[in-house]
DNA sequence: TGTACATCAGTGAACGCGCGTTCACTGATGTAC
DNA sequence: TGTACATCAGTGAACGCGCGTTCACTGATGTAC
């Protein structure tokens, strides 16, 4: 590092820097997609300061992990909310709640897998869950879904998530009939099944999710 | 290493160490379930040999892992057709290839973890999902499943198994209103909504899958 | 039957590397008098 | 207004460690004559 010694943050603002910190832990797992590259030294590297500088935000490496990961989980929370305020009816709203809960797990793969393979989950780490829920609830109330247990078909459902969220490869398509695997058209089907959603309702079949992959 | 020098293979069956040194990899996953203790020295110290030892046998690290990641395919496989061999009627038999997959996951969770985020599949990888979708299909022509398209839906079933297969963790429990989750009877109904099986079938509901958590 | 030798399954020491963490420091900036 | 000083946001060098990999070797064993 030939760097001529970063500007540094003005008296008593010391404390942006922890969050610039953060920022570039995750730039680098956003961008490599690999979670070996999460280092203490290359995190600093990734942010232009001196790796001991870390030490003055966080007391070990675990620490700027766990802060990575709560971050994350919020950023997660906070598209799924997003998706279901963007839509008025009850099984729309579930179905782009899903739809972005998986895109999120697909563009931020490396990180998305961090977070659900810590040893321990982070204290938010079920807010998503919880708004998936909801979502749930709101179907049973406006009648569209059959479910006569909401909690726990969110978990089913949202285990169903789970597992197209990390199905982020692309497939070896030889293996395939359908070309490339239809992931969106996937995903509703697997959002209406678990929620319990009739197809019979209509509204949703006639509406086909945008196109992807 | 004060070890007395292993006795070794004799003449003609060296060969005999490439595959202790893969069982070797695969208990120290198994065991640590931490992907980080996957080194060659590890490996080398859990066989009993020294590291260089490996090099007669994989050219690097990264082949050892390949091959452990084929076995460990080829294990899934087994016992995915295992369960599928061990019931007659086709919607238990896939009810029960679900229950074979899950719990692989949930048994070797490090390795499973490993298997499905590698940059590349094993050429066998996918071998327990063309189980799966032969077990749709024979519960499509027996009438237990409305699937108009198993392949398809052999893939929604295969993420929403992934899914649960990594749910590996005891989820704080104080979240939920159920106790500890019930994942058998989690994983039985996935399957069911999945595949397309409608309960009034009935011949499963009856017969609640054995306890488990 | 005896013996020289090639083969083969390994070993031990050493290398350079990136890692997390520690330590003593530096130098700009706001504050007290 | 000037100046001494405490504060604070950092830095650079160094540590010990485990890693993957290389290299020259060793010593038992089967084989050729």
């Amino acid at each position: 590092m030939t760097m001529p010694a970063r500007t540094r943050n003005p008296r008593g603002e010391g404390d942006r820097l922890r969050d610039e910190v953060i920022e570039a832990a995750i730039a680098l797992l956003d961008e490599t997609n690999d979670p070996g590259a999460l280092t203490l030294r290359g995190i600093a590297r990734r942010a232009g300061i001196s790796a001991p500088s870390i030490y003055a935000h966080f007391s070990d490496l675990p620490r700027l992990v766990e802060a990575v990961l709560a971050r994350s989980f919020d950023e997660l929370r906070a598209v799924v909310a997003a998706a279901i305020a963007s839509e008025a009816e009850p099984a729309r709203a579930l179905v782009a709640a899903g739809r972005a809960y998986v895109e999120f797990g697909w563009k931020h793969r490396a990180r998305y897998g961090l977070m659900f393979s810590a040893t321990g989950y982070s204290p938010n780490a079920f807010e998503s869950f919880a708004l998936v829920e909801g979502a749930i609830r709101r179907c049973v109330e406006a009648g569209d879904s059959e479910s006569t247990d909401p909690h726990l078909d969110a978990w089913i459902l949202w285990a169903g998530l789970h597992g197209v969220a990390t199905l982020d490869k692309p497939v070896r398509t030889d293996y395939l009939r359908l070309g490339p695997l239809d992931r969106p058209a996937m995903l509703v089907s697997l959002v209406l099944r678990l929620a319990r959603i009739p197809p019979q309702g209509g509204r949703l079949s006639t509406n086909p999710p945008q196109a992807g992959e």
